[in-house]
DNA sequence: CAGTATCCGCCGAGATACTG
DNA sequence: CAGTATCTCGGCGGATACTG
């Protein structure tokens, strides 16, 4: 079986390949954000919710760096600062919601729905 | 996407919570390998590289109390136990099939070595 | 407004030892 | 053969403070 190697880390297979890139908890809410408009720094800030200025931050970086989105910065007083998806972004986007849509169907099967905020 | 609370845990959105269930570094390949045959313990810890003992007995264990497994104890000498796909675990192949899919993608557009994959 | 820089707790995961 | 029980470590992600 086929491992492999990507930035000095050792991958076991694609799933854990594809997980390194658009994983975690923020990188497919911000993809999310971005898929059908342009953004900047604040309002994405105030569309994640509970996601914290470091994260949002980091998470546009590896993003960034890695051809998800693509990052313009208008010279002007106060900053101004432009996310958009790229092309690359757009792709992962079929998986997101492919996943988000397993996600709910699980939900159902568990009981678990957006009001029910009960402890089981 | 309001928050909701399964087994005493917060979660922001629907990926995280598909992603609890299916997500890590082993349930994947576990319930890859399950996916059309059943197998003992011994026999997927000699098929899955590099898992340890004790992430296999766990990850099992967690995919058997949510109902992606099940677990045949037979009471012979030496031990046998056979672990058997559901339903549900049926459902999450099809996207890990898809993660899986764009995951090769994904290597080839970042061009690593994608020779052999995952088997069959 | 957008972006760094620290400090730190938690949890997934590995190594190892022991059991029926 | 299959399964527990500890100990440990690294890294993700949160809180907070400071900057142009």
């Amino acid at each position: 079986m086929p491992d492999f190697i990507f930035n000095s880390k050792i991958y076991y297979n694609p799933v854990e390949f594809a997980m390194d890139r658009i994983g975690g908890t923020w990188k497919m809410p911000i993809l999310w954000r971005l898929k059908d408009k342009v953004l900047r720094y604040g309002e994405m800030k105030k569309d994640i919710p509970h996601i914290t200025h470091k994260m949002l931050t980091s998470q546009l970086r590896e993003l960034e760096a890695e051809g998800f989105v693509t990052r313009e910065v208008f010279p002007v007083v106060p900053p101004k600062v432009e996310y958009t998806i790229t092309d690359r972004g757009r792709k992962a986007i079929t998986i997101i919601d492919t996943i988000r849509n397993y996600g709910l169907d699980l939900m159902k099967e568990f009981g678990v729905g957006a009001e029910n905020t009960d402890k089981k």
